[in-house]
DNA sequence: AATTATATTTAGATTTGTCTAAAAATAAAG
DNA sequence: CTTTATTTTTAGACAAATCTAAATATAATT
């Protein structure tokens, strides 16, 4: 048995170690991506170790066990299946699900996961562009590489972003950029690393480098 | 903020006082509904009145307050919305949905639930034959009567079923009951008013009164 | 190497939901 | 109208998840 609770603390040591280079997580890492103080942190280790989910050394870090990861893709594979459900088949915006889909992963029941895939077709990538663990926990790794990177005169496709949170969505929208969404790169500005491009061959927009940062491209030819 | 805890005191009150006759629900009632001591019970009562979700005098029993008629038609619609969900697009059994809606009904977003009431074609029944609140919280009502009221000679067509139980209904799925399907009474013995019938005008099959008891009919002329 | 700063853990409390055992209130029987 | 049985509430305790404030360990600077 495992607490809703505890599942979102494997999620964020997994989100952690992905997005960082070092193999152990900080309790003060976690702290600050959970919201919540770094004692309720400790507290939660040691019972997390004790469960056998992670291996934690005192004062010096935290990764996630065997049984920890397949926990963390199962989580992954749920909640990326289900924001794929709500904008595929109810018809929400890519920047209105991810609250939902936080509470929907914690529903138990593999029957349920694996019919909901199947449902919506086995699909591989979730609206935001994030790979979706099939029923074995295995990933398919895209290349792509971040806007950032292009140059001037560089084209591509737009396949995922980093940050998932309402309003780096929203301002997408309203430069008119989504999964699918073909870029040219008009002019890379040497002051600031700031890019003018050429959305889907009609709009042009400015972006700046903290946004291209957070965009996943595949980049054409 | 209400907890689902909270919410599923809520669901118990307003089944009990559905069932039974008496306007008053007692702390036992409520303790054997949801498998918990009496004094637990008496605790959350305490907690659900200041939160004026329910009317409760110490000794004499308690009852939902509007808000709490409310919040329970709203996890109606929810648990029965989620239930047709899983049968209708997922393909489940309709003895395999209950413990599975019994999760999702906590899910909190009224968005979701109206989206998902859309997707669904505003069903107004659920697997069960239970009526599913609109998002004003008004049930459709339908004249049924109970397949024990029926008589030798008898037609009718099967539109609900009183327990959810998973045993139960296998029982009926191994006779061949289902929604829908329709019966003739046959034969109704007066030694224990067992029922011997007719399914869909091909096989035949014995209910025992207590079976009986638990299926709702809508009669033929 | 000693001092300062940061990160982490412990100590002690709080809230929520639960329990058992005992006390009190109400209902049922005699 | 007592006595017995049932129902309900209280008392006291516990596990889970959290907090603040204080102590301790590690890292960074002089
Ligand atoms: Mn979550
Ligand atoms: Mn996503
Ligand atoms: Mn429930
Ligand atoms: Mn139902």
């Amino acid at each position: 048995m495992i607490t809703s609770t505890e599942e979102d603390y494997i999620k964020a040591i997994f989100n952690i170690s992905q997005r960082g280079k070092k193999e152990l997580v900080g309790t003060n890492q976690i702290a600050s991506q959970m919201s919540t103080s770094a004692a309720s942190v400790t507290d939660m280790l040691r019972k997390l170790d004790k469960k056998e989910m992670i291996i934690y050394e005192k004062y010096k870090g935290v990764k996630l066990s065997p049984l920890g990861t397949i926990k963390a893709m199962t989580l992954l594979r749920k909640h990326r299946l289900w924001e794929s459900f709500l904008v595929e088949k109810l018809g929400f915006a890519w920047d209105e699900v991810h609250d939902i889909a936080e509470q929907m992963e914690h529903i138990q029941s593999t029957e349920l996961v694996n019919r909901l895939d199947k449902y919506l077709g086995y699909p591989k990538f979730d609206p935001h562009g994030d790979p979706i663990p099939d029923a074995q926990g295995t990933i398919t790794i895209r290349n792509q590489v971040s806007l950032s990177s292009l140059q001037t005169g560089d084209k591509g496709m737009v396949v995922g972003v980093k940050k998932h949170d309402k309003d780096f969505l929203n301002h997408l929208n309203q430069v008119g950029i989504n999964i699918g969404t073909e870029l040219e790169i008009i002019l890379k500005y040497d002051y600031d690393q700031s890019i003018k491009l050429n959305i889907n061959n009609s709009n042009e927009a400015l972006l700046t480098a903290a946004v291209c940062e957070n965009i996943f491209l595949k980049k054409f030819s």
